[in-house]
DNA sequence: ATCCCGAGGG
DNA sequence: CCCTCTGGAT
């Protein structure tokens, strides 16, 4: 068996059920908790957003609210005023450009404000169920330290590496595993190496002789 | 390359 | 205290 097959294979063995742990009931609630995500963990976001979807059930009332009062609502969260401009925005644009709905399309969601390919990854792949790895934080340590990717790699060649040796039909799948294991395991920090089962095509021990 | 930017963990 | 968190725009 090749190296990425039996990463793999661990990695469906340790996370057989891992998926979105973003909180949402429609595309737009996945939309805004994607937007929110960045540089905070989806445990920030479900806190955040249990309130938020309560106050904010419809396009319209991002539309009727005062940036400020938005601003305010999104305060326990990092980089909020950004993102609070940047949900209005993208708002406004959905009723104006495409009907007041999320599109299911790549050009179209990376030319709302707040919206990059990790983003318009996520809502594609989660959502519409169209085949994506969307490189994160964790995607891109973990593919770095299992050497899917080298350590100069930008996101996007990460992503494509990732996309040449996965199967096509595993991209969604792998994509939440390897979250699972950078979230709850490969961690940035203080790794489980111990305990880790990818020791094998790990590189992180030579490149980090001694810590932990 | 830098800025935005709060909360939680170690 | 310092580091990290499903980034994006300039």
């Amino acid at each position: 068996m090749g190296r990425v097959e039996d990463i793999l294979a661990v990695l469906d063995n340790m996370y057989p059920a891992a998926h979105c742990e973003l909180n949402h009931t429609n595309s737009l609630e996945l939309l805004i908790a994607v937007m929110l995500s960045a540089q905070s963990t989806d445990a920030s976001v479900n806190r955040l957003t249990t309130g938020l979807f309560t106050k904010y059930r419809t396009l319209q009332d991002y539309l009727d609210v005062p940036l400020d009062v938005l601003e305010q609502d999104l305060r326990a969260i990092g980089l909020y005023k950004n993102k609070a401009a940047n949900i209005k925005k993208t708002c406004q644009m959905l009723k104006t450009l495409y009907g007041g709905e999320v599109p299911a399309s790549q050009d179209a969601l990376e030319s709302l404000p707040g919206v990059g390919r990790k983003t318009a990854n996520v809502v594609l792949s989660v959502w519409f169920d169209v085949p994506r790895i969307a490189v994160d934080t964790h995607v891109e340590r973990v593919s770095k330290r299992l050497k899917l990717a080298t350590w100069k790699d930008a996101p996007r060649q990460v992503e494509d590496k990732l996309m040449r040796k996965i199967p096509k039909n595993k991209w969604s799948k792998t994509h939440h595993q390897m979250i699972f294991f950078g979230r709850y395991h490969c961690t940035a920090r203080r790794p489980k190496c111990e305990e880790c089962p990818l020791q094998g095509p790990c590189r992180y021990p030579n490149i980090h002789p001694r810590s932990r």
